[in-house]
RNA sequence: GGUCUGGUAGUUCAGUUGGUUAGAAUACCUGCCUGUCACGCAGGGGGUCGCGGGUUCGAGUCCCGUCCAGACCGCCA
């Protein structure tokens, strides 16, 4: 037996019980005289006391051979300290070490295990393992399961069955590009991994099973961000005879379940709020709501002086500012080159400062007098002591600049509290979206989406203006959850194929599996995935997912830990047939 | 594909205008220490300044290239 109490259990009601406990080294404490160790398992930390005068002599020597993080198995006796530590919860006892074996001495660590770690980012990655010893990682992943138990329950009591589907499946075209898998068996052909289990889930619902869910890993070899790895996981649900508002209904329900169970954070109904609209008020398609600064569009209050900027912008767009206006000219220029960098990409901002004293003091003044720049504080709900920025240009540029800047400004002003959560729903997104590169309509959410009823004859005419029963659930300015109602007959599948560019042979050959079941009594059905790890990242009050995942890849999609990927070597490239055209520096 | 930031001791970082033997903290090692718990005290070891090239009497520092890491834009149905 290695242990018959963890390092977190231990308390003064435990006093001279006779204990066997294992763990790791994380400090020891040599006075001489007697030598303090720090015991440490994923429970918590319990301090073992090696004295010359109650220890046997040779467990004494051996105590002064340990290291950090060596893994070790001692017996002895449960005491009261003498000198309390209150901030730990075993800090009122100590054990009085009789027997000491080392289980598995240790290298040093590369870096120190404690909570404020002396570890970069760089090598705690490489040595993953010994990163999740630390207590932030550790207990992030475990919240991550407690997130994936609390779904599970919740699902499992609303009736939703889980199902597996198949990761080796195959490549289409549409959406993000594929993760792909050469098969031996069948030379020259491979799989692609899920972008996610779209058809699958909707073939479970033609074959009946009516509420499905999978907490499931998909693949999109895509470019990763601080919130977007190559591989992630999904909360993936599916159901049948149900309208987009059955859909929202059981999934409020349960991110209500989850913020109640996980924070004791109770909210009211989520707001819903059409595409259009929060483009028109926040300039994004998830807007984060914690805070206000709404746009304020300004186009009809800017257009009757001879400021040419603005009489020949499309749209003419601002934002209050809060507290604002006691920013210096040095803060305020930092500010506008803040906008103008390529990555905003604005050419330039109109600012006005709401002075306390009622006046408005702007840098287009030479343009516009104080009751027009009256009317832009109006537009934009500034109150004295605020700053109003103003952007313009062409409406969806001007949008996305603005968006960047309002989530720059509430983010430096600390309005975006990590323990407040704003959910809502924002729907009727358009069904398709125009590729400015290519000029093609492709889909928004995906193929599989249906438009809102009675708008099929718009696709001819303004394809661009039909809307989807399709939905995004948003969380603090983070796409959480997203869905739609599916089509659910070969018909209106086949002229969605066309619309997107897909001849009939391509539409047969890629999806003809789908259309195919539509056939054969398809019901109605809809659904909506979470993306676990940001969910689980935003309920943990962070933005970036890596320290919610065990073994993260980093920006460039790799393992620095397994070192992947790699190489073949010849013989594996030769059984799978493939011969390999590497660029020449590699 | 692009923009920006960074790479110096095991680790996290400082290093001024290009100028002596490249520093600090922490970790590590040795010794001391009769209640430590961020223990303390004394001493010690530890450097391919990412890599390659260039400018210069002289490069951690300037220039070019390259690799790596991070954030973002494009991309992510």
């Amino acid at each position: 037996m290695y242990r018959n109490h963890t390092c977190g259990a231990l308390r003064a009601s435990n006093i001279n019980t006779e204990v066997t406990l294992s763990g790791w080294v994380q400090k020891t404490r040599d006075k001489g005289f007697m030598i303090w160790v720090d015991l440490r398992d994923r429970y918590g930390i319990t301090q073992l006391i090696f004295d010359a005068d109650r220890t046997p002599k040779e467990v004494v020597e051996k105590a002064k051979t340990l290291g950090r993080e060596f893994v070790i198995q001692i017996k002895g006796k449960v005491i009261e300290r003498e000198s309390k530590n209150g901030n730990i919860p075993t800090g009122d006892i100590e054990i009085l070490v009789q027997e000491l074996e080392i289980l598995n001495a240790a290298k040093l660590p590369p870096f120190t295990i404690e909570d404020e770690t002396d570890g970069g980012e760089d090598i705690r990655m490489k040595y993953r393992y010994l990163d999740i010893r630390r207590n932030p990682v550790k207990e992030s992943l475990v919240f991550r399961s407690q997130v994936t138990m609390e779904v599970r329950n919740f699902l499992a009591q609303e009736g939703f069955i889980e199902v597996e589907t198949p990761y080796l499946i195959k490549s289409t075209p549409e959406g993000a590009r594929d993760f792909v898998v050469p098969s031996r068996m069948n030379e020259g052909q491979f799989y692609a991994l899920p972008q996610s289990p779209q058809t699958f889930k909707q073939l479970l619902m033609v074959g009946g099973l009516d509420k499905y869910f999978q907490i499931v890993k998909c693949f999109r070899d895509e470019d990763l961000r601080a919130d977007r790895q190559p591989e992630f996981t999904q909360i993936d649900c599916e159901m049948s005879f149900v309208e987009q508002e059955d859909i929202l209904n059981v999934f409020e329900k349960l991110t209500k379940y989850l913020l109640k169970k996980l924070h004791n954070f109770e909210i009211e109904n989520f707001p819903r709020i059409t595409y259009d609209y929060a483009m028109k008020t926040y300039g994004n398609d998830k807007p984060d709501i914690r805070f206000g600064m709404e746009f304020g569009e300004l186009n009809t209050v800017v257009k009757h002086k001879d400021f040419k900027v603005f009489n020949e912008a499309e749209l003419v767009v601002g934002i209050a500012v809060p507290g604002g206006a006691s920013y210096t000219r040095k803060e305020i220029d930092k500010l506008i080159d803040w906008v103008k960098r390529p990555q905003v990409g604005a050419l330039g901002m109109v600012y006005v400062k709401c002075n306390e004293d009622g006046s408005f003091k702007s840098s287009v003044d030479k343009f516009y007098d104080q009751d027009d720049l009256a009317k832009w504080a109006e537009a934009t709900g500034a109150k004295t002591g605020d700053l109003i920025c103003v952007l313009s240009g062409p409406t969806n540029k001007v949008r996305a600049q603005l968006s960047a800047l309002r989530m720059e400004l509430a983010e430096r002003l600390g309005l975006r509290k990590p323990k407040e959560f704003a959910p809502l729903w924002v729907i009727d997104f358009p069904l398709l979206e125009l590729d400015e590169e290519t000029g093609h309509y492709h889909a928004m959410h995906h193929p599989f989406t249906s438009p809102k009823p009675g708008q099929m004859e718009l696709l001819d005419t303004e394809p661009g203006e039909v809307k989807a029963n399709a939905y995004d659930l948003v969380l603090n300015g983070n796409e959480i959850g997203g869905g739609s109602i599916r089509i659910y007959d070969k018909e209106t599948q086949s002229i969605m194929f066309k619309h997107l560019g897909f001849t009939k042979e391509e539409a047969e050959e890629q999806f003809g599996f789908l259309m195919d079941a539509f056939e054969y009594g398809a019901p109605p059905h809809g659904g909506l995935a979470f993306g676990l790890d940001r969910l689980v990242a935003i309920l943990g009050g962070q933005e970036t997912i890596r320290d919610f995942i065990a073994f993260p890849k980093n920006n460039s999609g790799r393992d620095v830990m397994i070192d992947a990927p790699a190489y073949l070597n010849e013989n594996q490239l030769k059984e799978l047939n493939i011969r390999l055209q590497l660029s020449d520096n590699k």
